[in-house]
RNA sequence: GCCCAGGUGGCGGAAUGGUAGACGCGGCGGACUCAAAAUCCGCUCUCCUUACGGGGGUGAGGGUUCGAGUCCCUCCCUGGGCACCA
């Protein structure tokens, strides 16, 4: 049953067929079919207390119509929503009023809900996920153990930002201008103990995986630029002092180590305090301090003028001898390469301010043409590809040919070899939080951990790397057991403060109870510390504190979408090979980096595990453009210039705003809302409906049978509105598609009759952008709900073209006059025809005509002199 | 500094190397109305011209082409990203 207004009331409307399609649950994907499945995902939101902001559906009304449209092709569609819900917004709030995240966090989901399903999308909501839920998180533990057991996992000293004051680790969001941003105290980096995830082991992999993906460019290039694979040569050079350590430097410019007149570096190199002499222990020890206290803003800051002290030990350049004095800057990065470099300031503009500022030799040893030839040789530094100079039995090789025979001759001096290396680090994975999936770790000593590993059959067995995950924790060697399978979820505890435990640790390390447990090396059993010692294979154990961080659960969501209430496995394989990954995935640029690479990583893992069968999770992406403030800045509460989804709804629809964020312009472009613009869209509605129905509500006096005569004008319209909205969906070209259906509204309410087939078929195309009106027109003219189980329609190519065409005639490339002709006339004819024209005879009167271009269908150009 | 995207009417934008400005907003004029709203019709890049016509025009300058918003080079501007990666 349709409404029962006589006129179009969104409000009543649209509720109505919501209804609808929740009790016949329309949109909800059944089991693995026959039919070819389509998987169109959304990134999932973060369900913010702001509520739904009016660019969420901007991407969730894309994959909306892309989702729609293939259902009435014929594909089994599945088109899920969830919540990515752990993060510090709630946690940050827990801190301030104790109100536990959980609470806050179930609250914005319902509100988000209620928001997005007053749009109507065709979104199955029994498949409905929640990253906080331990009924999903229990599997993304479950990853992270077939992570840990691939050796995937390790346990280092990293730097993150500290506050003293706060006696908290803080995100870099929480650090304005070096200072924290709550109370504004001053942090430092300190380094902390972290469970790192070992990306780089698939650095290779997730770079050449982006060969076949469809793509944006642009997103390809970010990722390939943040992996920044690069090849060079390790090069080691010895100390020259008693004890020789060696240093050993990465250079991708092997061709001018005869060029190196000194080493740098990194302040945190481990060799720092080795090699120093005493006398410059103390300006060395001096300067390192001031590095780490330094924001990173500081110490990358370009514009800063290069600084350093020297150590007053010297390294010995393999290739020739030269004594190099070695320096500490912070120009070199701990993170990147070896630590340290040959430094080639003839060469390299970095080493070049610093050996200016330090007085230090400069050598050149590139020319960038060959010796002989009269170039003059270039300012300094130069940093191109040339011949070498001053580079002994190499002087006269290109750089090219240079790196080769150099890294050849110290790989047989055995001072050197090929290297490759990337800008990629691996990824700190641990988070010291409350509101997170605790990472399932315990802590116990070496003779109980030899234990565990003896018996590689039971439950903590099995999960156990080759290798052992070690950690210094209160100053004594600590070895990681896995909390198995068996045993997940590992939840989280209810705690009695949301503050961090002041030491570094997350609110976890407060809760004593919790904390130190008594653990079974075979099965992973837990009982608390407190209860009495079982004794045998129960061992005293700490529970890791730290929590994983938001991209965990966000890595592979769109795999539970396929299974969500599976209970006894991550996803039925069956159901995995059906559906695979998503089709299309759309959401911000914003994540071009970490979660698209994150989520790469681990599902190449779990392809690796044979968990799933594609070896890339997102095979076609798509980034919406940013919805701006009608003054075209980012909308902000501070700007005043937010605009509520909630209120557009309420004054205008679901389908008009639907529609109109679609025709604000290409969905990948950043676009101002415009106010006055959605009354147009409202206004287009409002036409669609007067012109099929008649004031009575009825079906219009217009709509004929389909046997009858019908204005030309419509069915061409139609035709040629079927081809462009079909072309412009598959291509996300939204904008165009509207314009199309626009005009052909517009030449429909002009027609003295109108095929009800030819209404019907439109309705179709408007479907997937206005379900609700959509709906209730095609039932109103009399077929049965609902439309979206209708086959698409085709276009006729015979109503496609017209037998007539118009030719522009140009001379000499101005427009002078136009030609209306059959379709088959041929060019002679034309160009005769043309050559008659008023305008055209007299622009050619008295000239030579030298060319004459012919374009069939479209232009005439004659060219005279 | 480097990388990416983009500069088209008053505004959002459209245009496989082939009539620049579709569609929508806004504006102007008209019809309907006692009036208004809604709706419908027409006009709406700019300059010259009463008109008919004609000139110019897609950030600037050059180039390729019969023909350039579209391709190439240089430059300017805006937005986004990255930041000493050896």
């Amino acid at each position: 049953m349709p409404t029962d207004c006589t006129h179009y009331e969104p409000a009543r409307i649209e509720p109505h067929w919501q209804r609808y399609w929740s009790e016949h649950r329309t949109f909800v994907a059944g089991p693995p079919d026959d039919r070819p499945k389509y998987y169109g995902l959304d990134m999932f939101p973060y369900p913010s207390g702001a509520g739904l902001h009016i660019g969420h559906p901007e991407g969730y009304t894309a994959s909306d119509i892309l989702c729609r449209y293939r259902k009435s092709r014929g594909d089994h569609v599945l088109h899920p929503m969830g919540w990515d819900a752990f993060g510090l917004p709630a946690e940050q709030y827990a801190v301030k009023t104790g109100t536990h995240p959980a609470r806050t966090t179930a609250a914005n989901i319902e509100t988000f809900r209620r928001q997005i399903q007053q749009f109507g999308f065709a979104i199955d909501w029994t498949r409905e996920i929640n990253t906080t839920d331990p009924g999903y998180y229990r599997w993304t533990q479950w990853i992270f153990l077939k992570l840990f057991r691939r050796g995937l996992v390790y346990v280092d000293r990293k730097p993150v930002w500290w506050c003293p004051e706060l006696r908290a680790v803080l995100a870099n969001e929480e650090v304005v201008d070096g200072r924290s941003e709550v109370g504004g105290h001053p942090v430092e980096r300190r380094a902390l103990r972290q469970v790192v995830l070992r990306i780089t082991a698939y650095a290779d992999r997730l770079l050449a995986g982006l060969e076949d993906l469809d793509w944006p460019d642009s997103t390809k290039r970010q990722q390939r630029a943040w992996i920044g694979r690069s090849e060079g040569t390790e090069i080691l050079f010895p100390v020259d002092n008693k004890r020789r350590p060696v240093l050993r430097v990465y250079t991708t410019r092997p061709d001018t180590l005869f060029g190196a007149t000194y080493m740098v570096l990194a302040p945190e190199h481990p060799l720092v305090a080795e090699i120093t002499t005493a006398e410059h222990r103390e300006a060395i020890e001096d300067y390192r301090r001031q590095a780490a206290a330094k924001s990173d803003l500081d110490r990358t800051d370009l514009a800063r003028e290069k600084s350093g002290v020297f150590t007053g030990a010297h390294a010995i350049n393999p290739i020739n001898g030269a004594r190099l004095p070695i320096w500490v800057a912070d120009y070199v990065l701990a993170s990147y390469g070896t630590g340290a470099i040959m430094a080639v300031p003839a060469h390299d503009e970095r080493d070049y301010e610093f050996a200016e500022t330090f007085q230090l030799p400069i050598q050149r040893v590139i020319d960038p043409e060959r010796k002989g030839s009269n170039g003059h040789s270039p300012e300094l530094p130069y940093t191109g590809e040339g011949f070498l100079v001053h580079s002994g039995d190499f002087s006269g090789l290109s750089s090219e040919d240079a790196r080769r025979e150099i890294t050849l001759r110290l790989e047989e001096q055995e001072e050197g070899r090929p290297a490759v290396n990337y800008r990629l680090r691996d990824w700190v994975f641990s988070r010291q939080r409350y509101w997170g999936e605790p990472v399932p770790l315990v802590w116990v000593g070496r003779e109980d951990y030899e234990r565990a590993a003896a018996d590689r059959t039971s439950p903590v067995g099995r999960v156990l790397p080759g290798e052992a995950v070690t950690a210094e924790l209160d100053g004594e060697l600590r070895y990681a057991l896995p909390v198995p399978p068996e045993e997940l979820p590992l939840t989280l505890p209810e705690v009695e403060s949301f503050q961090p435990s002041g030491d570094g640790e997350s609110p976890l390390a407060n809760e004593e109870e919790w904390l130190h447990v008594h653990f079974h090396l075979r099965t992973g059993e837990t009982r608390p510390a407190s209860a009495a010692a079982p004794g045998g294979d129960w061992v005293p154990a700490r529970r890791e504190t730290n929590t994983m961080p938001q991209w965990a659960g966000s890595c592979w969501y769109h795999l539970r979408y396929l299974d969500p209430h599976n209970e006894e496995r991550i996803v039925d394989p069956e159901r995995e090979r059906y559906w695979q990954a998503p089709d299309l995935y759309i959401g911000g640029s914003e994540h071009a980096v970490l979660h698209l690479l994150y989520a790469r990583f681990w599902h190449q893992v779990l392809y690796d595990e044979g968990v799933v069968s594609t070896p890339e999770p997102y095979r076609r992406l798509f980034h919406q453009g940013i919805i701006l403030g009608e003054d075209g800045e980012k909308m902000s509460k501070s700007r005043g210039n937010v605009v509520n989804p909630e209120t557009v709804i309420a004054d205008h629809g679901a389908d008009a705003l639907r529609l109109f964020e679609m025709f604000l312009g290409p969905l990948e472009d950043s676009k101002p809302w415009n106010p006055q613009g959605i009354e147009g869209i409202s206004r287009f509605l409002k036409k669609v409906w007067r012109t099929l129905l008649g004031p009575d509500g009825q079906p219009a006096e217009r709509l004929v049978a389909d046997g009858a005569a019908e204005d030309e004008a419509a069915t061409r319209a139609l035709h040629a509105t079927i081809a462009k909205v079909t072309a412009d969906i598959e291509n996300l070209r939204f904008n165009t598609a509207i314009s199309q259906m626009m005009i052909f509204v517009n030449t429909a309410a002009r027609a003295e009759a109108i095929r009800r087939g030819t209404a019907l078929r439109f309705l179709q195309l408007l479907a997937p952008f206005a379900p609700h009106l959509a709906e209730e027109l095609w039932e109103r003219l009399g077929e049965a709900p609902s439309v979206s189980e209708a086959v698409w329609p085709e276009p006729d190519p015979d109503w496609l073209g017209s037998d007539r065409v118009t030719y522009a005639v140009q001379v000499n490339g101005k427009l002078r006059g136009e030609l209306e002709v059959a379709d088959s006339t041929g060019r002679e004819e034309v160009l005769a025809a043309a050559r008659g024209l008023e305008k055209v005879a007299a622009n050619l009167e008295g000239k030579t005509l030298r060319k004459e271009v012919f374009v069939p269908g479209k232009i005439v150009n004659f060219v005279v002199g």
